[in-house]
DNA sequence: CCATAATTGAT
DNA sequence: TCAATTATG
């Protein structure tokens, strides 16, 4: 960041960074002020959009009273802990900063639109009372300007971003910042706010079937899965796109909200895949797609409401009462097509959607039901647990093939030929819908063309117990292509 | 004075 | 890990 100039009073301001190890910012401030106030706050702005019952608001309360405990055993000293607001950062930040008699605010950096506008009426507010906001690079190994082509222009192709990323990473880009040997300087709260962190329900919210998903919050959460990922790392190569195997990782939501730091798990894949270990390469090569997501969104912001490539914003998507009527039986798990179904099913049901199932379904809403990325991409955004706005957004676009480097506009997934290459025995789409578990491997793919009496034998009465397809997948494909391939003739006019 | 070795600092 | 800065013979 910058040379270490002294400052009486500084306050470290905790947002999607919920930890208090390897914490850039958290370094910075301590290393730079005599004494460190943390704080944490509930932004109205944000949360209020949200349904009452929202599992990442759960999530995010859970782990701030983890980082709070914490906070206090680091210090060693139980009036050390979290100052929590509830209420629009814009004012209270600079309030708060000023009441502290701080002279500078410490954060770290979040890439997303709405939070860089946040950002900026923060920064505002506390440069009228004299203060300055610094902010770190935390979330990424790498950010906007440091992987560029020899050009000096963005990266556009993932191959070649990736392949830099890889040659410019030093061991010394995933060291850790080491927060411990400066934790003496975390300071005391004054009494005012001495409080403990507001129970859920005081933010409006209530809880969801978070406590009942084996996905625990905090810093003790994010080790525990980490420990558990690391221990068959090796063999992710081999079992990530099979839905009823636990072979991702399960750590988006940690990194979403960092309670683990992308340099602790940067360091052991690097480690790994510099030993030629398969399974962690392809994980490290995961983690770049994730920053290469974050670094395009900052150059091209248009791509959050538009296609990448801007003339795919002329694809005429069923936006009548048609394509609604589609949308929402995507949306329900109820389009026939069971593997669609069951990812769909998995996600209202936990938060969490398989990435494999995620790419099958966006595929078969955008190329087949003909409907507007934005859609599905909004309702991804609603619902899922590890929701990031630049891979959601870079992975829909893939899917539409309207993004850079994205899927092309020919090459359509067929989901029932993915579910059988995918779930063989049908195991992952039992397990979503049991309606259709007593029908054979052989059927339960395309229930559509079992026998009657195969149907009959599995108890189903397609159009009542299960839909029938809402689609025939011929058709759409023509239409998909037709749809594509007029935008690919305007382009060579 | 140069050449090279040791040290420092960044994430 | 590496580039830049400083010490040394």
């Amino acid at each position: 960041m910058h040379a270490p100039e002294q400052f009486d009073a500084g306050l470290m301001w905790f947002r999607r960074d919920l930890r208090c190890q390897d914490n850039a910012a958290l370094f910075h401030a301590l290393r730079a002020c005599r004494r460190v106030y943390g704080v944490f706050v509930f932004d109205t702005e944000f949360l209020d959009p949200l349904p009452r019952a929202d599992r990442r608001v759960e999530f995010m309360h859970r782990s701030v009273e983890a980082l709070d405990a914490d906070l206090r055993a680091l210090a060693g000293n139980a009036d050390a802990g979290l100052i929590v607001l509830h209420g629009p950062a814009r004012t209270l930040l600079p309030e708060l900063a000023q009441a502290l008699h701080v002279q500078a605010v410490y954060t770290n950096q979040d890439y997303e639109p709405a939070a860089i506008t946040r950002d900026n009426q923060v920064r505002g507010g506390l440069a009228n009372v004299g203060i300055s906001l610094r902010t770190a690079k935390d979330h990424v190994i790498f950010e906007r300007d440091e992987v560029l082509s020899l050009s000096g222009t963005p990266h556009t192709r993932f191959s070649a971003y990736c392949a830099q990323w890889l040659a410019q990473l030093t061991p010394f880009h995933a060291r850790a910042y080491e927060v411990e040997t400066h934790a003496a300087r975390l300071a005391t709260r004054p009494e005012v706010w001495r409080t403990p962190v507001p129970a859920l329900q005081e933010l409006g919210f209530h809880a969801t079937n978070l406590a009942q998903l084996a996905l625990l919050p905090g810093r003790a959460g994010a080790l525990t899965q980490w420990q558990e990922f690391a221990a068959r790392m090796d063999q992710y190569h081999l079992t990530r796109d099979y839905p009823a195997v636990r072979g991702p990782s399960y750590l988006g939501i940690h990194l979403r909200f960092g309670t683990l730091s992308i340099r602790e798990v940067v360091q052991l894949a690097w480690d790994r895949y510099r030993q030629g270990d398969p399974g962690a390469t392809k994980w490290l090569v995961e983690l770049v797609w994730r920053e290469f997501y974050i670094q395009l969104l900052t150059h091209f912001p248009h791509v959050v409401e538009h296609a990448f490539q801007k003339d795919m914003d002329r694809l005429p998507w069923d936006h009548g009462p048609h394509g609604r009527k589609l949308f929402a039986a995507w949306c329900a798990g109820q389009t026939g097509f069971p593997l669609v179904d069951a990812g769909m099913r998995q996600l209202h049901a936990t938060g969490y959607m398989h990435n494999r199932l995620r790419m099958v379904a966006a595929s078969f809403l955008t190329r087949q039901l003909g409907v507007d990325w934005r859609w599905g991409e909004r309702h991804f955004a609603e619902h899922l647990n590890d929701y990031e706005l630049a891979s959601n957004n870079g992975n829909w676009q893939w899917a539409a093939g309207t993004g850079c480097d994205a899927q092309p506009w020919f090459r359509i997934f067929n989901p029932t030929a993915q579910s059988l290459q995918y779930d063989a025995q049908g195991k992952f789409l039992r397990r979503y819908l049991p309606e259709l578990a007593r029908l054979p491997d052989e059927e339960i793919h395309a229930p559509e063309r079992a026998s009657p009496i195969e149907l009959e034998a599995a108890g189903i009465t397609l159009g009542v117990d299960y839909p029938a397809p809402i689609v025939d997948l011929g058709e759409a494909r023509r239409a998909a292509l037709q749809r594509h391939a007029a935008i690919q003739q305007e382009r060579r006019r």
